[in-house]
RNA sequence: GCCGGUGUGGCGAAAUGGCAGACGCACAGGACUUAAAAUCCUGGGACCAUCAAAAGUCGUGUGGGUUCGAGUCCCACCACCGGCACCA
């Protein structure tokens, strides 16, 4: 039919790009579109991968059991074996389906869950849905589509596809964090934060029983107010990152130079009431603890930087008298001039700050100014207050202020310095004050020079040819002598230590550690999120107070609606719902609801007792998969090479992407949870590893607009699910950013293709071949029964030769899988295959083993194999998954000849093959004996001869 | 600006301080085929030279250093990627 037609005049029209691109790649390889459903297929109905908890009954006949001699039995924590919990960050289910950069993770971990089953681990290997998120809900938004329905079908998509790859995965266990089965326990951790405080004496959470209330607390509503003040999960009426596009509230953690991460809108700051968690509390634990965890080293420092740890002192510096006069204020004492507290880093250049900066919105700004300033003072604030975040950053590079007529007092030498206002100085970080010191602080500097305020040299550089303005670094303080206080000639280090006791021995200060790390802003104004547990209620004076809902009053379900748009009056959509809001005692429900974040932050504890209906997870299983089972709290930093099983998930991996929010809130849940008793382990995540980003064919970023996404449903129909996933290990390191290459993906298709026709006979081929386009047999099964095993597989010792070069890829494989080497344990794979291709009597155990090292990488293609192997040679079948991991036998690996290098002067000049047990000697003369090497030394005189024993020869002669 | 990472053929990459470029892609030549596809075999860093080959020289971002020997270790710099960015 297509004969017909002219070649030209196919290419040409865009209907046939398709079937001609078929053609190009020919026929298959292999049968995989026939293979990969029956296994897949097989591993659900056998629940093959399904792990067992201490306590499970381990089911007659499961591979597992048979494997651990549990058949049939209960599995106590004692007589199972030692756990591995190996996790996959979990997707949010979008509308776009999964995306290649998504398989590369689960597909890394896929193999290491294979191993170690191999390697005899019992190991927990969970999927599950992050499936709360803005796009279902702003599809609803649009069509009046409840969320949970668009939602339902983004996972059932996810799951096909996720299925279609073959990975290991207990299904048993999967868990979505928008059903209610979850999220009643997401509610109740959140009920947990509300009734804890921190205790800054034991250094933990506590129960808010526990409280202790100050004496000036003498009324029910003052200890509720205490109370209320101290809980981790409490209300601010703060200024908050307020996205007007999004019509909802945003963590700091959101918003990136002024601009919402998701959408990229602007970001303004507006006060509102908001619920907020108290993650500050946590800092000095999340920093400290990060040296106890196996994370990558740029991991940690990011999150370093973000909670952003900096010791330094706070100092007092008193209004100077003079200006009270003139202040603006009113209904103060003036005979109690007010003090306004700094936090420096630098407190030993106090003797330099020839200025105070206060943020515009500090609350001393109205008491000091003098009523000559009033005036600019209060344009500036407004000036100030007006500019969006976006603006605060984007116009950072000119510095604007102005002066609020008061001055202070420099402790130190009591110099009257003026006081000024500026936003360069955040209201939110330290004391919201600064003491502005501009010879030794670039921001001061660069403020000193606009406004003409004076530049005192307080600090000498190192270095004498260093230009003392603008120098920041430490040095030598100079000038800095006052008529009690005297730092002059100190290093930098000394000269704050001095400095700071002085401060604290006269009660003007003390030594302070500040952290950039703000209390989490918790709540958003969405439908689709978790609803708050909490109601407010109103005294009879009108005042308004929350409260928890009891634990039974969990789950809390949100109510539905008609119309999911945020309600008039900018309240959330949930205010909408008048019903729901309104409770009959005349209290009513809090409207916002819990970010996407709040799913997350737990989800790999629900994993390991997914079906617990009576907690959040069983105290046995939490302690058997976090290997803390026995009791052993692995609170303290665990020491290099510490025996027994990991603390925490053996290997966690995911995007760099959620370095700062998923990671560091996760961890702070988890604390409050170990502080509480609710888990066994200071950390979550033991061992994490952040997959690279794959790019498109194009080297840019894979994304709609540029047209060049991959979708793995198109590959999976070209090439199959093994070739896919040998692919994207084979690319690069995994944490490596990468360019895909549909071509590459050939190439280990290839692979796949050599590895079957190793196995199968090619006749037997043809007639499979046959009976497909005729379908002379029936079904799937018959079909693939067919294909017989090659004839030259037989029952034969293998040659040392051969015994040489599976060993060696054993080797190599085992090796390259425990450092994560996926790629070159695949072309250990391919030089395996390429010798084995040219052996004529290709004997059935080293087949058998091969395939064992094969089946982690393309389990599907392995399994077939394996089971025709089984069957031609009458071997009692072993389930393929659970058979133990081949072990290498360095003997067979000795070689008796090997090839050595003669170098002179360090250059190669000849290979000689010498007995593996040459000695330094024979070695010597072997090289000197070199006709190659000989002319580049002659004429020369011989200073020595490297003989580094099986490596190499290096004659040096000058 | 600060912090972290990465620089190796046409491309993805590999190399406990010891033969740079394994393995794969793309490419070229050959075998099989009426032809193609598929498959199998062979080749290949650059330069110089040549009918051809051998031999030679240079080569891991740049410049120095340590070493008998450096892609690998040290110092300085450059480029790209990621993160943070008025945090006092």
């Amino acid at each position: 039919m297509q004969g017909q037609i002219p070649k030209s005049a196919i290419v040409s029209h865009p209907h046939f790009r398709n079937s001609l691109r078929l053609m190009a790649s020919g026929r298959r390889q292999y049968p995989f579109h026939l293979i990969e459903p029956k296994w897949q297929q097989h591993w659900d109905q056998h629940q093959s991968f399904r792990a067992f908890n201490p306590g499970d009954t381990v089911p007659e006949g499961h591979p597992f059991g048979l494997r651990h001699q549990l058949s049939g039995q209960a599995a106590r924590a004692e007589s199972l074996p030692p756990k591995f919990y190996i996790l996959d960050m979990f997707p949010y289910p979008s509308g776009a389906g999964l995306h290649v950069g998504h398989p590369e993770g689960y597909t890394a971990t896929d193999i290491l869950a294979r191993y170690r089953r191999a390697r005899g681990f019992n190991v927990l290997h969970p999927m599950g849905w992050d499936s709360f998120g803005l796009p279902a809900e702003q599809y609803a938004v649009k069509t009046g589509q409840h969320p949970r329905v668009t939602t339902e079908a983004n996972i059932a998509n996810f799951t096909r596809q996720i299925k279609s790859l073959g990975f290991s995965y207990d299904w048993s266990r999967e868990l979505a964090t928008t059903d209610p089965e979850y999220f009643k326990w997401t509610q109740w951790i959140f009920l947990k934060l509300y009734n804890s405080c921190f205790d800054p004496e034991t250094n933990r959470a506590q129960p808010i029983e526990t409280l202790k209330f100050p004496l000036t607390c003498t009324t029910e509503e003052q200890r509720r107010a205490y109370r209320d003040s101290k809980r981790l999960a409490y209300v601010s009426e703060a200024p908050v990152n307020w996205c007007p596009e999004l019509g909802t509230v945003l963590a700091n953690e959101e918003v990136i130079d002024g601009r919402s991460e998701v959408g990229g809108f602007p970001v303004i700051r507006k006060p509102m009431r908001q619920w907020m968690l108290r993650i500050t509390a946590y800092a000095e634990k999340l920093l400290a603890d990060l040296d106890t965890i196996d994370w990558s080293d740029s991991l940690k420092e990011m999150q370093r930087n973000w909670i952003g740890r900096s010791e330094g002192a706070e100092v007092e510096f008193q209004i100077a008298a003079q200006t009270c006069d003139g202040r603006a204020g009113a209904g103060t004492d003036p005979l109690q001039p007010e003090k306004i507290r700094v936090f420096t880093t630098r407190p030993d250049t106090l003797f330099g700050a020839t200025y105070l900066v206060l943020s515009p919105e500090h609350k001393l700004v109205g008491q000091i100014t003098t009523a000559a300033q009033q005036k600019a003072v209060e344009d500036y604030q407004r000036f100030a207050a007006g500019k969006s975040d976006l603006e605060r950053t984007e116009l950072a590079k000119e510095k604007t202020g102005v002066f609020t007529g008061a001055y202070a007092l420099n402790p130190v030498n009591g110099g009257r310095i003026p006081v000024w206002l500026a936003d360069y100085v955040l209201a939110s970080y330290g004391t919201g004050a600064i003491m502005a010191v501009p010879a030794h602080d670039t921001r001061d500097f660069e403020f000193a020079t606009k406004f003409h305020l004076p530049v005192v040299q307080v600090v000498q550089p190192p270095d004498s040819k260093t230009d003392w303005q603008g120098f920041t670094d430490h040095g030598i303080s100079v000038n800095s002598t006052g008529p009690e206080i005297s730092i002059t000639g100190l290093a930098t280090s000394e000269a704050k230590r001095k400095i700071t006791d002085w401060l604290a021995e006269k009660g003007l200060g003390q030594a302070t550690i500040n952290y950039k790390l703000r209390d989490w802003l918790f709540s958003r104004q969405r439908y689709w999120g978790e609803p708050f547990p909490i109601v407010w209620k109103k005294d009879a004076a009108g005042n308004l107070s929350h409260e928890a809902l009891p634990e039974s009053a969990l789950p809390l379900l949100p109510p539905s609606l008609q119309d999911y748009k945020p309600a008039p009056g900018g309240e959330p959509p949930l205010a909408r719902a008048k019903d729901w809001v309104s409770l009959p005692d005349g209290s009513v429900r809090e409207t916002n609801t819990m970010p996407q974040w709040a799913g997350s932050c737990w989800y790999y504890l629900r994993y390991l007792d997914a079906r617990n209906t009576d907690a959040f997870v069983g105290k046995e299983s939490e302690c058997y998969w976090m290997g803390t089972t026995g009791g052993a709290v692995a609170s303290a930093p665990r020491p290099a090479g510490a025996a027994g099983p990991t603390p925490g998930v053996d290997l966690y991996v995911g995007g760099t992407e959620h370095a700062v929010l998923h990671l560091l809130y996760a961890r702070f849940w988890h604390k409050v949870l170990f502080d509480l008793g609710q888990v066994s382990t200071a950390e979550p995540f033991f061992k994490l590893v952040n997959q690279g980003l794959i790019l498109g064919e194009d080297g840019q970023k894979m994304s709609k607009s540029r047209g060049n996404v991959v979708n793995p449903d198109d590959i999976l129909g070209e090439y199959g699910a093994d070739a896919f996933r040998l692919y994207e290990m084979f690319m690069g390191p995994l944490q490596e950013t990468k360019p895909w290459n549909t071509k590459g993906v050939e190439g280990v298709y290839r692979f796949l293709g050599r590895v079957w026709r190793l196995f199968v006979d090619e006749n037997s081929e043809t007639d499979f071949e046959q009976a497909e386009t005729t379908a002379e047999a029936s079904d799937r099964d018959s079909l693939l029964a067919l294909i017989k095993l090659n004839p030259t597989i037989r029952d034969v010792t293998p040659t040392p030769a051969q015994l040489k070069t599976l060993h060696a890829c054993i080797k190599k494989v085992t090796e390259d899988l425990d450092g994560m080497r996926f790629n070159t344990a695949i072309s250990a794979m391919m030089v395996f295959i390429n010798e084995a291709m040219t052996w004529e009597t290709k004997p059935v155990e080293a087949l058998k083993t091969f395939l064992q090292l094969l089946q982690p990488f393309s389990p599907h293609l392995a399994e077939e194999l394996w089971n025709k192997l089984f069957a031609a040679f009458n071997l009692p079948l072993a389930d393929l998954p659970y058979s133990p991991w081949p072990r290498f036998d360095p003997a067979v690996l000795i070689e008796n000849k090997i090839e050595i290098p003669v170098q002179v002067n360090g250059k190669l000049r000849d290979v000689i093959t010498v007995s593996i047990s040459a000695t330094v000697p024979q070695l010597e003369a072997l090289a000197l004996a070199n006709e190659k090497a000989k002319p580049y030394y002659e004429g020369k005189t011989l200073k020595k001869i490297i003989v580094v024993p099986k490596k190499l020869v290096n004659i040096v002669a000058v």
